[in-house]
DNA sequence: AGTTTATGTCAGTCATATTGACTTGTTTCT
DNA sequence: AGAAACAAGTCAATATGACTGACATAAACT
């Protein structure tokens, strides 16, 4: 759908990759020379494109793991709590606190899991849906522009280099969690 | 050089970007259909990027604060404190804490400017720049790996991609600060 | 019955950031 | 020369988001 797993463009030796400044690592480890640039790229677009959420976010006295908690029960309906601490690669206390400010201020709702009555699915409420969408969108506002002013294919390729910056353990983990739309209740695969 | 600045490409209105979930927002400014994906990939893309680094900056007790130091400073021999501050976008006392502990470390170290006797130019060290380049070479790894699993061209896309992320005041300023080589001494533009 | 799992909670700590106010030099402007 | 602006440093207080380790409870699995 996405096809982000393409792998191994048959890629001569020594042949792509001609507009880097930066070439393969020697023997050392240690690469000849270093992409400065698209380091400095990442660093200040991923701020920039964080701000916008922030700025909303503050309005509700909340910050950026409130954020990724909506977000991720927004999108995975049902999700138990041990799911989100592996999704999100947290601790349970710290989760903790920001998951009991969003239940009590009535944008998560938890509900007994019906097999397993020990679990505590989550779900947002219409409001917390409500703030996960608006977060999303201005989020996406700048993403869409960001596209609209470079080539076409652009998106593809993006898509495929930040899959192939995740950790290859995870990546699997990763593409079933971003390759569904929408799935009532979540099976509780290791995230 | 590196050619992020292009712009417009001509783009057919209403053709181009086939291959995303995501349409053109409508009048209410919140997009119909949103990129969950590519939302999530940014996150755990970021994350991981970002890990490689943490885990040195631990064995020498920092954190992302003194690697974000020493990276523009290593970058950027000769800057002032005050310049420093607007690129991190970090207040005073927020640089004042990790500076202090890598100049005290002997990672950075301040000459009074010559010209302007107010101003502490900061440099890296041989301890400070060695440190910058093994940062560098850790997330350049991950980087090149990436790069060498999808088509050559995509380095320049993400390149433009991450450009245009970046807020549209501040892309000259960024433009013109990963844009040089090496500087001895920096001009001192609003960063 | 005993173990593992899911969740929650207590207490303490750390890193990174914030704000506002104030000081000390130094430079620049009038 | 004197005032204003600037570079840098410092004090105190605060907030957020993370951590560790230990412990508690209920439910489920074997």
């Amino acid at each position: 759908m996405t096809d982000i797993n393409l792998k191994k463009q048959p890629a001569a030796p020594g042949s792509g990759e001609v507009d880097r400044r930066t070439a393969d690592a020697p023997e050392d480890g240690i690469p000849r020379d270093l992409p400065y640039d698209m380091m400095e790229l990442l660093f200040f677009a991923y701020r920039d494109f964080t701000a916008d959420a922030d700025e909303l976010l503050t309005e509700f006295g909340f910050g950026r793991a409130h954020h990724r908690v909506l977000h991720f029960v927004d999108r995975n309906p049902g999700i138990m709590v041990t799911d989100l601490l592996s999704i999100l690669g947290i601790t349970k206390q710290s989760l903790g606190r920001v998951l009991k400010q969003l239940v009590d201020l009535d944008f998560i709702e938890q509900q007994p899991g019906p097999i397993d009555r020990r679990q505590r699915l989550l779900y947002t409420t219409p409001k917390g849906h409500d703030l996960a969408t608006r977060l999303m969108a201005v989020q996406t506002i700048r993403l869409e522009r960001a596209f609209g002013e470079i080539a076409p294919e652009a998106s593809t390729l993006v898509r495929q280099f930040l899959f192939q910056m995740i950790n290859a353990e995870t990546r699997p983990d990763v593409a079933r969690l971003i390759n569904k739309k929408y799935r009532p209740v979540m099976p509780a695969g290791r995230f």
